[in-house]
DNA sequence: GTCTATAGACAGATAGAC
DNA sequence: GTCTATCTGTCTATAGAC
């Protein structure tokens, strides 16, 4: 069977998280949302009751990604820390949306956010602290994914970028 | 003589800037602007005529400051490199919050600030690439440093993080 | 140079029709 | 489940007094 449509629930989250990943926190408005979505903002107060409700609901979605993704982080073929190097560029993938949208939010002085973001950091940090034996090591490659995506979310692109960081690492043989 | 008390124009970008770093870009109203500067919206706009201009006048003062700091790279005693890792740490100096602030700005879809940003970091990566003699360690060098920066304005604090920073590259002898 | 008052657009949210 | 109409507060900006 085809895959099914998004429900108006789940575009809502998508303009939403969009909105914010691409025009910034002063757009993501609920007039903007609803439009985008295709909908009226009585429409979408119908499934948030709330903007704050929206939130919620969008940091849901992410933490649920963001399970999924540690687990397949510990279990990649190719290793923790290239895995976690790759999706540390920006992929565009509902993931890596959600983690940029859930960032703006948590720029906006919003604890909710910045407690989801810090949780799965340290998850990602323990993954390649445990596989490394190496604390110094793990952070610096957790703060080399960290500039990579904020490179990337911020429109300073290097494409080669991932390239010199395997060029780097290689020299340290662990 | 004692150093100038800061004219209400500079008190109003700083005033800017701090609301764009601590609570972003939805709080960093014309009132609360105002408000935090001690004057009124009507005075603002006395000085500026616009948010618009507000938003110029923030990112040329940054631009002079980037000048300065590049100049202070190339001849720190410490070396380009230290520098650079040291000064990408949020030590909260003016220039460190003029940098916040036009990246919140950046993220609102504003080509002025993000251009002002990524010439400013062309120019760091120049200096590195130039010392180091190495494309690749230059360009993981500056990501780290995106790194520790993008840390430090999430409230994603690692005290021990430059630390490993320097135990890592110490192993890459350059 | 700084203020108050106010205009006009837009924000989040409610009520009720369909 | 989605719509329109509307309320209330806030946003940027203007006008004019002091």
């Amino acid at each position: 069977m085809p895959p099914e449509e998004p429900s108006t629930r789940d575009k809502l989250l998508d303009a939403f998280e969009t909105l914010l990943v691409t025009e910034g926190s002063r757009s993501a408005t609920l007039d903007n949302v609803a439009g985008a979505a295709g909908v009226s903002k009585g429409g979408l107060l119908y499934h948030f009751h709330s903007k704050d409700d929206l939130v919620d609901a969008m940091l849901s979605r992410m933490q649920e990604m963001g399970e999924r993704d540690i687990a397949a982080m510990r279990t990649a073929p190719q290793g923790p820390v290239d895995y976690y190097l790759e999706t540390s560029v920006d992929s565009g993938s509902a993931f890596d949306r959600a983690l940029i949208a859930a960032a703006r939010i948590a720029q906006e002085n919003d604890e909710r956010a910045g407690n989801a973001l810090a949780s799965l950091r340290e998850q990602w940090f323990a993954v390649l602290s445990e596989h490394l034996g190496d604390e110094a090591l793990a952070r610096t490659i957790q703060l080399i994914g960290d500039g990579l995506y904020f490179d990337d979310t911020s429109g300073f692109t290097h494409p080669q970028a991932l390239e010199h960081v395997r060029d780097v690492l290689a020299r340290l043989d662990f």
